[in-house]
RNA sequence: GGUGCGGUGGCAGAACGGUUAUGCGUGAGCCUGCAAAGCUUAUACAAAGGGGUUCGACUCCCUUCCUCACCUCCA
């Protein structure tokens, strides 16, 4: 598989043979989620399920940053506590990314609890000279690391000609970050400097290494994060270990909405929860993946309902194959099969293209609509189309919505009085049964000699459009 | 100002030095008891601007312009 890699600006190849070790920086717990976090955390899934699919053994660690001043001011203005805070919401992530069905992680680990690991990390640093303690904290010192600007091609000069590099006096550079913060109000841990709370990027570094070893192969995150975080890990992690840090730097492009980053100051954030409402976990998870990571996706009703049209035609493939009962046999059945999946898995070994991998998945999709309208779709072939749509959908994370044992036999007992009322050309009752199975989301095809049923995902945004009409 | 990603038809979005991907949308028709699903067909004469290389460039080179992101917390 080949992976563009931030660091050295190349495709990188990444051996799926031997296990696969990614580090992916996850979200800063003092309020909701929105649907940027959620683009970066699925396409990280996709690529997990992918690997996963191929036999690849993976080791996915995503932190929790639960100590922050943005949870300490959040709790302040909750009157409450830090830990409180970053609780909650770390509750409400399970609940947001659960409901996007996105595989848990190997491991979430939480800087509050590596302290002892982090203090050791920072220790070395000051013993090898990278680190000094000063009046206000540790800092790790930029000027000791030559290759510091190399993730984000940032000459160091310039960082310093910059002028909106905070002042800090007690600094011996600008550019050098806060390892170790000294605060005597809570939360705060012993140190040997003094009590304080770690800084923002050392916990990424401690808990990589600790989880993933001196040297694994992706670490990955929001683009946004290339500067100061991830060039900021690299010197810390690479100072300390003297070998290379991640193998493969991957980075996922912005949600923008109107062409802007999605983002608290902007006031743009659309939360996971508003969104999943109104569309659902699949729309997302298509959404998010309809463009190639590394770029900005727009935020709009207009993709969002693209997405929607798609999926419709998914369900309908799905129900189609389901109930394929013709003897017919497509002897092109099988090349179009491995068409699909050559094309699909290409797109994603090459550069983890899901837009490409999507059209191969919805290729099939309109081949299988297209022979089941025109009453070509053999049970036989369904049953071979089966094991390869299922396997895209679960690589994709997108669900189809089950029934009930109790409710099918429900619908099937309408279908059937419903066709009775047509042998006897009573179209208004007839079509009365197909009206009442419409509000129960279930939608009728009329196959020459029988009628199939679809079972049609609850859409919010989607019934609101329909009433409207 | 620096750095980075880009600028392709109404929208989304690829590949490729020579053949106007593809999807969505839109128009018309077919199918149907009517719908839905599906089909057929039409539609877009697309490539930010200007140079160059070439027999030929959307694709390579130069240049100008522009968007966005990062340079401060940020997925």
């Amino acid at each position: 598989m080949k992976l563009q890699d931030t660091l050295c600006n190349l495709e990188q190849i990444l051996d799926i043979s031997k296990t696969v070790k990614i580090y992916l920086c996850g979200v800063t717990v003092y309020d909701e989620s929105h649907i940027g976090h959620a683009r970066t955390i699925i396409v990280f899934d996709v690529l997990r399920k992918y690997l996963e699919s191929k036999g690849t053994k993976i080791e996915f660690i995503q932190n929790f940053t639960d100590v922050d001043d943005k949870i300490i001011n959040r709790a302040k203005l909750e009157n409450t506590t830090a830990e409180q805070i970053s609780l909650k919401y770390i509750e409400n992530y399970f609940i947001d990314f659960d409901a996007l069905n996105v595989k848990r992680a190997t491991k979430y680990p939480r800087a509050t609890e590596h302290i002892e690991e982090i203090i050791n990390f920072i220790i070395k640093l000051i013993q090898i000279n990278s680190a000094y303690v000063t009046q206000n904290g540790v800092y790790f010192s930029v000027s000791k690391f030559s290759q510091y600007g190399k993730l984000s091609k940032k000459k160091i000069d310039e960082l310093q000609s910059g002028a909106r590099i905070e002042i800090d006096e007690s600094k011996k550079d600008p550019l050098d970050f806060a390892l170790w913060k000294f605060s005597d109000t809570l939360p705060h841990w012993n140190s040997p400097w003094g009590n304080g709370r770690p800084g923002w990027h050392i916990e990424c570094s401690a808990m990589s290494v600790k989880y993933l070893g001196e040297n694994f192969e992706i670490h990955g995150g929001g683009r946004d994060l290339i500067f100061p975080h991830h060039e900021n890990e690299i010197a810390q992690s690479e100072s300390f270990t003297q070998k290379q840090y991640a193998k493969i730097w991957m980075h996922v492009g912005m949600v923008t909405i109107s062409g802007e980053k999605m983002s608290k100051s902007l006031g743009n954030i659309k939360s996971i929860k508003h969104v999943l409402e109104n569309w659902g976990s699949n729309i997302i998870r298509l959404f998010c993946l309809s463009g190639h990571y590394s770029k900005p996706i727009d935020y709009s009703e207009e993709l969002l309902k693209e997405n929607l049209i798609k999926w419709r035609q998914a369900e309908t493939c799905y129900f189609e194959l389901i109930h394929a009962s013709n003897q017919n046999t497509q002897i092109q059945i099988k090349s179009i099969l491995e068409q699909t999946k050559n094309e699909f898995d290409n797109a994603l070994e090459s550069d983890f293209n899901t837009h490409l991998a999507l059209s191969a998945f919805f290729k099939l999709v309109k081949e299988v609509n297209y022979l089941a309208a025109s009453e070509k779709l053999g049970s036989n072939d369904a049953q071979e189309i089966i094991p390869e749509f299922q396997r895209m959908l679960e690589i994709l994370g997108l669900v189809i919505p089950k029934i009930t044992l109790a409710e099918k036999e429900k619908v099937d007992n309408m279908i059937i009085a419903r066709e009775q009322f047509r042998k006897e050309k009573k179209f208004q009752e007839a079509d009365k049964i197909r009206d009442t199975l419409y509000e129960m989301n279930i939608e009728l095809i009329d196959h020459a000699g029988k009628t199939i049923w679809i079972q049609k995902e609850k859409i919010n945004a989607d019934m609101q459009a329909k009433k409207s009409n």
